[in-house]
DNA sequence: ATTCAATCTTCAGAATTTTGGAAAAAACAG
DNA sequence: CTGTTTTTTCCAAAATTCTGAAGATTGAAT
């Protein structure tokens, strides 16, 4: 479990931290505003905990921006404005949870129990997929690039799901046989280079960049 | 948005009825412990907000009880107990928030937007269909009916995945032909008849009880 | 730069699979 | 029983996939 805690007071960073890290959570920390947001947007976190006074930008602002970004990891706010309305803007701002100091830290504990327990309960299936601007929708079976229609017969879906599910890394004619086609032996035939070459005149021909790049002697790979 | 309030406090009780109605909720009021359990596990609810202490039966065993059952609806517990451990033991309980007395209602309602927009962000898609001990896979294209793996064409998955999103229900040849074969006029011939008779014979005729059924003059059903 | 092997593209035809159509058989309601 | 609806079966049509081959292209090594 990663979580990202950003508070200033250096006391309460540590104490908080500590407790995490024997909770078993590898813990980033982020002493203002401005790294905070930086971190929260570029990495992934199970929960963050913001503190709402930040040097730089205050964590209200932090927590609208990171959900302004369809980012919707489960945040706790820290505060020491205890009032309801504070607490209450805190929660209408994005988040999940607000805690008043000083607090307990069972009580944080528990709170950060809660909200990534809710969380997991949504793990969802995957059932889209993407290479930069290419689009496969697993459930209704359509794909689109540049917001474009393509159609494409089920062994041509069956080799670009499997090619996107391992995008970034090759992938040996080998593994093909295996899992697109499941020949556990070699057919001695170029059918793979054919349903390549046809998927690449459908996906790649017409836009920029190519998606699917031959790795030679090793096999394919797609990546944006 | 429908929501259950457990409390035995009527002057609170209406207080905080009258406020959710305003915001667009159905309530659902219990007094006592045992109607609150029974409404809790009986009905289905957006969010459950439920006092801890109750006549009958106290309201951390309810919460026990419905989170024993696998029912994961988001709830609020309200207390006038403040202690930090009390607190902790109604999150731990199972609860999304813990929530004070007395509170503003204000924040009463922040946090039951809180957990319900949590709740929300988790609707799941569904990639799962079944009826009785047939079982669907939409993703893998896998069906299976009493565990054994039953192969269907690409039309015959299509016309059982129709069939049983809408179990219980009668299905027309029209409806058929407009969303299963993607026809806007009557074809003239029997294919819906064909592949009914195809799709039975996969999955009716090995087992038991058979699950599709024909609605003379109307068209078919599915139903366990 | 040249060479050589790997890979790409294209094609036509074959094999296979899937779908559709027609007609006989069966089931059902009156 | 009778007429209609539905089911089943079998054949034909259509679509998809595979094969094999030839020539073009690419990339690495010499």
């Amino acid at each position: 479990m990663r979580a990202l805690l950003i508070e200033d007071d250096s006391t309460v960073c540590s104490y908080i931290t500590k407790g995490l890290k024997e909770q078993g959570y590898s813990v980033d920390m982020a002493n203002d505003g401005q790294s905070g947001l930086s971190k929260a947007t570029s990495e992934a976190y199970d929960v963050m905990v913001i503190d709402r006074m930040l040097p730089n930008l205050d964590g209200l602002s932090i927590l609208k921006s990171v959900r302004a970004a369809g980012n919707n990891t489960p945040v706790i706010v820290l505060s020491a404005l205890g009032e309801v309305d504070d607490r209450v803007k805190g929660l209408k701002a994005g988040g999940d949870d607000y805690l008043v100091k000083p607090f307990a830290f069972s009580e944080l504990m528990a709170r950060i129990e809660a909200v990534v327990r809710r969380t997991e309960l949504s793990t969802e299936i995957v059932t889209e997929l993407s290479v930069g601007d290419l689009h496969m929708d697993l459930l209704s079976r359509k794909v689109t690039r540049a917001g474009q229609k393509i159609d494409l017969q089920s062994r041509e879906f069956k080799l670009l799901e499997y090619l996107v599910r391992n995008q970034g890394q090759v992938v040996t004619r080998t593994m093909l046989l295996e899992n697109v086609w499941n020949y556990h032996f070699d057919p001695q035939t170029n059918v793979i280079d054919v349903h390549i070459s046809r998927l690449r005149s459908k996906i790649d021909k017409d836009f920029d960049p190519p998606l699917i790049r031959t790795v030679r002697g090793a096999g394919y790979i797609i990546e944006a």
